[in-house]
DNA sequence: CTCCTTTCTTCACCGCTGATGAAGTTCAAG
DNA sequence: CTTGAACTTCATCAGCGGTGAAGAAAGGAG
């Protein structure tokens, strides 16, 4: 069976270019609503009213598909740009507002990333661990400059990870609808505390 | 094609507590492996040397057997109650010893809770959510009395779920290679920062 | 206009998954 | 010995991600 009612007339009577959009909406709307696993992508071709084979002839695999639709690249980048560019003064504040804005404003879609794809298990988590590497490790590390930067690094790390996670996936309160401003007072200075703060209790 | 080799021999030929226990190896040690979504009922069946099927007889489905093999219940709780026992001098040290300790002691086996059913989304989220809030944040919150009481329990929960997301999911280095004690004298202070210090930066 | 190639579209499959129902076997109690 | 519960197997289901072939429309070349 088939996923749609049209008079079964094969070859092509639309424009590649609209199909393929019209996939990417479905897809857009429905991993944003249901996430990765719960999204078949028979679900995807019947919205887009589309055969399913499309969309692997467009997007290859589900992942393909998965990843056109949230075009994970260089949507953050300027913004960690600007991060770094002022020094370590305040730059506390201006991770969790660029962190939590981006989000914010993204419809919180690459969050999906998340709720994984499930057999590619370590797959994706090296995917996130290397992001994480290379864009905020290094260039903490290289601006702290001190013995224990990688370990700076790393609970500066903890607190961006934990705050998505408790702010988008598992939703805690109050943090999931704390306002922006609210969330970079009281975040700001913690991050700034595990890069500039003494903060090793003696054992 | 069935997974056993044996000579097709129906009927009662092992206690059904034994299958039950073999099932539940069997699962506990693919569940670790693999996570949820990589681990097959096929495989937890074959891997005890069991026809698939009884793996739906005993446990009704595989969420039914994911929930058996975690025995996700009243494993931390006591450690949770020492937590709070002694108040608020020195918390946060105790309450990252106990999270980094239980769960590096159980194998980590409750985390693959987080590598998630796909299809249920919500419902496990609304677990982890409820099982948060009723064993840490009311708490903290009654422990602390303030009025941000709510917000502070929230940011810590925002460290608890950073660190074990940072060690156990991601595996973010160097935190994930880090000693117990390590953590403990980095993250405590700064758990202890989220619930004593006033640390609301002025808007 | 015809032919041919490329692009789009459909359809019939494949092996796998989680799950169900019936039937058969074994065992203990009445 | 009979009966009924506990246990095991098997055949089967619908749905999944994914593939390959083949058909239909459009465009360029002659």
């Amino acid at each position: 069976m088939t996923e749609h009612s049209s008079p079964a007339r094969p070859g092509r009577w639309r424009t590649g270019a609209e199909s393929k959009q019209r996939i990417l909406d479905a897809a857009r709307a429905l991993f944003r609503e249901h996430g990765y696993g719960g999204t078949t992508v028979r679900a995807v071709a019947a919205a887009a009213e589309v055969d399913s084979a499309m969309v692997f002839y467009f997007f290859g695999s589900k992942q393909g598909l998965f990843a056109a639709a949230v075009e994970m690249s260089a949507q953050l980048p300027p913004a960690i740009e600007s991060i770094f560019a002022d020094g370590l003064d305040g730059i506390g504040e201006r991770m969790i507002r660029t962190l939590v804005e981006t989000i914010d404003a993204s419809g919180r879609t690459p969050l999906a990333m998340l709720t994984r794809p499930a057999r590619t298990n370590d797959q994706s988590e090296t995917l996130i661990r290397e992001y994480i590497d290379r864009e905020i490790t290094g260039r903490v590390a290289t601006l702290l400059g001190t013995p224990d930067a990688a370990f700076r690094a790393g609970m500066v790390n903890v607190q961006l990870l934990g705050l998505t996670v408790a702010r988008y996936i598992v939703r805690i309160e109050p943090i999931a609808s704390s306002s922006v401003d609210e969330l970079v007072s009281r975040f700001g200075p913690l991050v700034q505390d595990c890069l500039t703060e003494s903060n090793q209790k003696v054992l």
